[in-house]
DNA sequence: AAAAAGTTTGACCGAACGGTCAACTTGTTT
DNA sequence: AAACAAGTTGACCGTTCGGTCAAACTTTTT
């Protein structure tokens, strides 16, 4: 009872409250995006999130409730991140240039936050119950403005006649397939982690693909 | 006890016996194809898959022994459905054809079976414990084969230069995208479920680009 | 330094789950 | 039609899970 004072201001607000409070939840929330990525929102249990934590389980519900608010409050911190990104496609940029800084960054994105992505593969694959008010609104409206810039493009000649929206299904799925299915990728390759140089090659390979794809050429 | 004799013969061969085993084994496959890829493994019960089924709960039990085994079960059906549809891609084919075909085939994977892509993409994410083995064997020898033609078409100059095996990766990506993440696609395009029109309207796009993005062109 | 607010923790609860079982019915064989 | 195998089913069991709570402890406020 007088605990809901404590959990009100953690749901509204998780980043707020004292350093202690700041502490202990971002510790929580990575420690949730880690095992709701490899176990999935079933499949995660609050004593394997609390033990990743190092924290006792009831310390989760204290900050964050329940399991399910836990599980937005780590979507929202993703979500930012994943709808980023697309600021250097304009009218006036030059199309090989934006398109290929937007697929490396992508790419950047994937190596650098497979968890986050895997937890929105996850949410997408299943109901994404909670992602869909960002889907229709945010993502649909970002789509629509990024896809009448490369419209644009088309008319004046500058890359090749495609849909765009498809377009960004291609890019997006070729891009978080190295985060998603990271483990089909090691094992075609033959073994473990990819280097770094490994995962430049991968980068490069993308790139050129995609922009041979929109009917541009790296150079020029 | 005595009921070892069944579960042996069903876990042996799920496919065996008589009339009712077969039927009421692809009755409860099917249900559980489709519980597993909404849900995921450890999200669906076995309450959930037999009421799907139309059958009482002890029913899958006496068919499939555990839950893990119904679940190895369903993606052994799916397993070999996976693997196919290469058998276009040899040193003598049109690269433009082959390739085409290829697409095409994979996204009617995409189209008729997105309940089985699913359930391979859920199992991918997360650890792929029981798929590793596929993946490093058949999966990988498969590519390495198929690789090892593109490699011949890009040293004959029949197509760009390119990673044969990052090609894979993209494809794959590419078309899957359309099963795993229909939910986003259909936030994107504003709405339902796609109209076979649309959807045949989807994989030009991905035929097309793919094709550029190999230095070929649809026709010739 | 006392009071108040914030934080920690082990023990506990009801619900849901995978799995078992024995009694029963249906199908098959001879 | 008798005997046996195959299939069905509701009731039940132990475990695990999300969540609760009260009591203790620590930090901040005054």
């Amino acid at each position: 009872m007088n605990d809901a004072v404590h959990k009100t201001s953690a749901e509204v607000d998780p980043a707020s409250g004292g350093r202690i409070r700041q502490r202990n939840a971002a510790l929580i929330l990575s420690a949730a995006e880690k095992v709701f990525a490899a176990s999935g929102f079933n499949g995660a249990s609050m004593a394997e999130i609390a033990a990743a934590a190092g924290l006792p389980k009831a310390n989760l519900h204290y900050y964050f409730g329940t399991k399910e608010a836990l599980y937005r409050a780590v979507l929202t911190n993703i979500i930012e991140l994943w709808l980023g990104e697309t600021h250097g496609i304009t009218p006036e940029a030059d199309p090989a240039e934006a398109l290929g800084a937007y697929v490396r960054a992508k790419m950047r994105w994937s190596r650098e936050r497979p968890d986050a992505s895997r937890v929105i593969a996850n949410e997408l694959i299943h109901g994404a119950a909670f992602l869909t008010p960002y889907l229709e609104d945010d993502l649909r409206r970002l789509v629509d403005e990024k896809s009448a810039v490369i419209e644009q493009w088309i008319e004046a000649g500058r890359i090749a006649k495609l849909d765009p929206r498809h377009l960004f299904f291609s890019l997006w799925a070729m891009t978080q397939t190295y985060a998603d299915f990271d483990l089909q990728i090691r094992a075609v390759l033959g073994g473990g982690p990819l280097s770094d140089a490994e995962y430049e090659h991968a980068t490069e390979q993308v790139v050129a693909f995609v922009l041979r794809g929109c009917g541009l050429t790296p150079r020029g």
